[in-house]
DNA sequence: CATGTAAGTGTATAATTAACACTAACAAAA
DNA sequence: TTTTGTTAGTGTTAATTATACACTTACATG
């Protein structure tokens, strides 16, 4: 039984996935088919969300979007910012998709964006669970999303260099359970969009406890194998609790 | 003529004053009387807000609340959270006040909240603008305050302690005009917490070419007097083009 | 067994941080 | 006018961290 949704409040979830393979990085886009001229243009794609329930707290419903539309669970989402201009829908045709979808009538929407960073990986079970209406497409081509979406996009990549750079957030969902320290660092290297020296990447990571090398190595590679590691979330979590000297 | 006021949204600002005469940071809360017998608790005491109009922006919402209640302008406002817990309203003394307050059915408020920065200073002409209503309290005394904005200050307060350690916010507003250069830490040590060596610091503060010493000095002070800067904000603007170099 | 490919490793230099104590300049009081 | 109290202002050393840079190793494949 679902509550009575708020006409004026949403949630929308902007899903990184980093491909390893591809070596890129991507976002999740749910796909509509309101303007049937424009399949070459991202026009008809926007990013999971929903209209708040009016029982349910702003994270419980981004979890409850994020559910519903991929069925993916345990990943953190991240709130970072309210989008909230009388403008952001851009066209009619998208007001009357979002009264025909939701079942109510909509006038202005104030959106409440959260991230999240997930691993794309086929022999991740929960990959099989996202709809056929979701879709991943490369970050970098994504411009002219739906409503405001390449707005949020961009702040949210903003929000999520930040978050890494400065709190050393969640990265770690981005990569398998076991990884190279060349994945580790080509997965910074994709968020930040730079390149770092790789001894000295190394030298860092070698004093971070919480990448903790498991004895095995990759196999089947036509060349030197690497060794792989583990993340380890509890010495992590008390690596941050470390007080922060940065002043200015 | 107002426009309609949306009863599910509301922008909050917490605005942080810095006394350089007290050498304490506070806040401006304004003071309702619901609780006719809590004047020793800060029951009655809540931030500045407001409904949003259905016209306007989250932006333009929190300028005007500020302009209307404080007859503050020219202040930089930032936006740093959404808080959208269902029971956010704790009271039915609280819920009535706003209902009467606004004139409309209130059930669920989803806020915005911003932070600003400025200084308390009684040369300053602003200061005379502010309502009988509002008033500065010491920021360590601001416990309990009315609906979840005791919450709301801690997690504004984090925002501003991030900001300022890594962006480097706009917390020279928080300055006399002209300042020295203890003053200037002491603005650094209220935010953060921690207090910094006084030579250490100056030597940091030495690299920021936006800190401009004036030939001027201080006088009439029982001590040695010290030399006054000011603060050069195109400078300033120039010198966070910089790269970040950081990673991990 | 030759080739291609990514893994892995060390050092020297520069830059930054951290810790630490005395003299100088003023107003006010004696 | 001298003394006292108070804050301003200043430099060096040692430790840590950041940067720049090139060759050998281990595997799969042909």
């Amino acid at each position: 039984m679902m509550s009575i949704l708020n006409p004026s409040l949403s949630v929308d979830c902007v899903i990184f996935g980093l491909d390893t393979k591809e070596q890129a990085l991507k976002i999740l886009v749910y796909e509509r088919n309101i303007f049937p001229d424009e399949n070459s243009s991202n026009k008809n794609l926007k990013f999971p969300g929903s209209l708040v329930a009016d029982d349910e707290s702003l994270d419980e419903s981004a979890y409850r979007v994020l559910k519903e539309l991929t069925g993916l669970k345990n990943i953190c989402l991240k709130q970072f910012r309210a989008f909230g201009d009388p403008a952001r829908i851009k066209y009619d045709e998208e007001r009357e998709w979002s009264e025909k979808h939701y079942g109510v009538k909509i006038d202005r929407v104030v959106t409440i964006a959260y991230y999240a960073l997930i691993r794309i990986d086929e022999q991740n079970p929960d990959q099989k669970l996202i709809r056929d209406k979701l879709r991943w497409i490369n970050i970098d081509d994504a411009d002219n999303l739906a409503f405001d979406h390449s707005y949020i996009l961009t702040k949210s990549r903003e929000a999520l260099q930040q978050d890494l750079i400065f709190q050393n957030v969640m990265a770690y969902e981005l990569l398998p359970k076991k990884f190279t320290l060349q994945q580790l660092q080509s997965m910074y290297e994709l968020i930040l969009g730079s390149k770092f020296d790789k001894r000295n990447f190394r030298k860092k990571i070698g004093k971070a406890d919480y990448i903790v090398p498991l004895g095995e190595k990759q196999n089947g590679v036509a060349h030197k194998p690497a060794m792989l590691y583990r993340f380890d979330h509890k010495k992590f979590e008390r690596s941050k609790e470390g007080i922060r000297n940065f002043f200015i």
